[in-house]
RNA sequence: GGAGAGUUGUCCGAGUGGUUUAAGGAGCACGCCUGGAAAGUGUGUUUACGGCAAAACUGUAACGAGAGUUCGAAUCUCUCACUCUCCGCCA
């Protein structure tokens, strides 16, 4: 959510950010104009409200002496001249009331402003290849097979088996699949927790505070398995809980860097998306993650979306796959994101980049919502910013180690996990 | 799931309708005192939204959350959440 004040002080960044973002010059001005009117009939109404309610604490106290003293009468009498003050109120209280419900409705659908770096562009085709790795892509055989045969093949994961028991998109992994599965998950552990990052294990649901608090509602409410008995959400990503850790906390100076990752499965509906490009892992209703959060110093935080950038380069450099650095454009970055860079990796098989991974900075879109604020040297409250990216996903990656590592011995598995999966080729 | 007791500031804790402007204590910060420290002593110690160009200052709101009664609510009523104790169930 971005702050009111952003629209009184700061209107020409509203207007680049928001143009970025390929609204018109008419929406853009609409909006500017309904916030900052709206924002007026507030504020007037506040200050009305604040004053009667002034009147009345006072006449009120009258009254308490007037009773006191034993003047029923004359507390009688007073009483009255209340009436009008409270009719008042409500009026007052009800216009502000409706300002606030006006406001927060435009805000809460209004994007973050992209940070300025951030490429113009509508679709992912506008988004710019920022970094690629060097050595040419692997070149398979013809009879190179993807993923999803491989896995029938060495019983890696099973598709039909998780329709069985679930439902599409829900694989079950065996074997030596699972090994694989628990092997990438401590790599990825411990390679954050090498870089700093504390280990959080959080639950797996969440309240509508948090799954509000980092703007899953709304914007994406669709996306998320809901228990309505409960009235709790599955996380369609550790960000959510983890970054709720914040949720209405004050942090010193001296906090920061507050770096924190998570390990958990993820859960999203991803409705409507069907046909080819969903086959074998692409897709998966419930999936395995490392979550890196960051809550930062705003001067410092884009020093640490490099550094979360390089982390996750050096886990595809680990994992010896060829990837590629988007820095994503203005009409394909998420709505709370100021500046987002995606990981690809190259499936061999398929012949195409897998998104694998997603760096964001949301400044202080999100924290304005989380309430998540530090005090600085003067002892004044500021926003923080905050950071996430996946550390990595698994699906996809499973996915390009299989078609890319693919031999006629078996699937050879690279030096760096080796130590964890306890076997070198799985066959 | 059933029954009962609770939830007050950074913490402990008083407070059942009207100088509560939330007592008192502890902690913390800054002074004073001291050769230095302890003890003592003084002051300060939440946040949100308004007013002011801004600060100083000042208004309003917040005693688990929300709604209600009242001229006036930490205090009374209702709903919900959470914590503790006992019972039941349970990896």
């Amino acid at each position: 959510m971005l702050q009111l004040a952003v629209f009184r002080d700061e209107q020409e960044r509203v207007r680049i950010g928001l143009k970025k973002r390929n609204w018109t010059d008419d929406a853009i001005d609409e909006a500017i104009k309904k916030i900052l009117i709206t924002d007026e009939t507030r504020r007037t109404a506040q200050t009305e409200l604040d004053t009667t309610l002034s009147e009345i604490n006072k006449a009120s106290k009258a009254i308490g002496e007037l009773m006191k003293s034993g003047k029923k009468t004359e507390a009688e009498n007073a009483k009255s001249e209340i009436a009008a003050w409270k009719e008042k109120t409500k009026t007052l209280e009800e216009t502000r009331k409706q300002a606030e419900t006006i406001l927060e409705d435009i805000l809460l659908v209004l994007p973050n402003l992209p940070n300025e770096r951030v490429p113009y562009g509508k679709t992912p085709d506008d988004n710019e290849v920022w970094q690629a790795w060097t050595q040419p892509l692997p070149e398979l055989d013809t009879d190179a097979q993807p993923h999803w045969e491989l896995s029938n093949k060495y019983g890696i994961f099973d598709l039909e088996l998780g329709v069985k028991i679930t439902g599409a998109g829900f694989p079950v992994f065996r074997g030596k699949g699972a090994k694989l599965v628990r092997a990438l998950i401590q790599f990825f552990l411990d390679e954050a927790q090498k870089a700093g990052y504390e280990e959080i294990i959080p639950p797996l649901m969440v309240n509508e505070a948090s799954a509000r608090g980092t703007g899953q509602i709304p914007d994406k409410e669709g996306q998320m398995y809901y228990a309505e008995k409960d009235e709790l959400y599955l996380i369609p990503t550790a960000e959510v809980p983890v970054t709720n850790i914040m949720r209405d906390v004050i942090l010193n100076e001296k906090d920061f860097p507050v770096k924190l990752c998570a390990y958990s499965q993820c859960f999203r509906r991803e409705a409507g998306s069907y046909g080819a490009h969903v086959r074998g892992l692409n897709r998966v209703h419930q999936f395995d993650k490392v979550e890196i959060v960051q809550f930062s110093h705003p001067e410092k935080s884009y020093d640490a979306h490099t550094q979360m950038i390089n982390h996750v380069k050096k886990l595809m450099q680990k994992l010896e796959l060829p990837y590629r650095i988007l820095k994503l454009c203005g009409g394909d970055m998420s709505g709370a994101s100021a500046m987002t860079y995606d990981f690809e990796t190259w499936s061999a098989a398929q012949k195409r980049w897998l998104e694998v991974s997603s760096v964001s900075n949301f400044e202080t879109y999100q924290a304005t919502r989380l309430k998540c604020r530090y005090k600085d040297v003067n002892g004044k409250i500021q926003l923080v910013h905050t950071l996430n990216g996946s550390a990595l996903a698994l699906p996809r990656i499973i996915a390009a180690l299989l078609e890319n590592n693919q031999t006629p011995e078996g699937i050879v598995i690279p030096k760096a996990l080796v130590k964890y999966t306890k076997f070198k080729i799985l066959n």
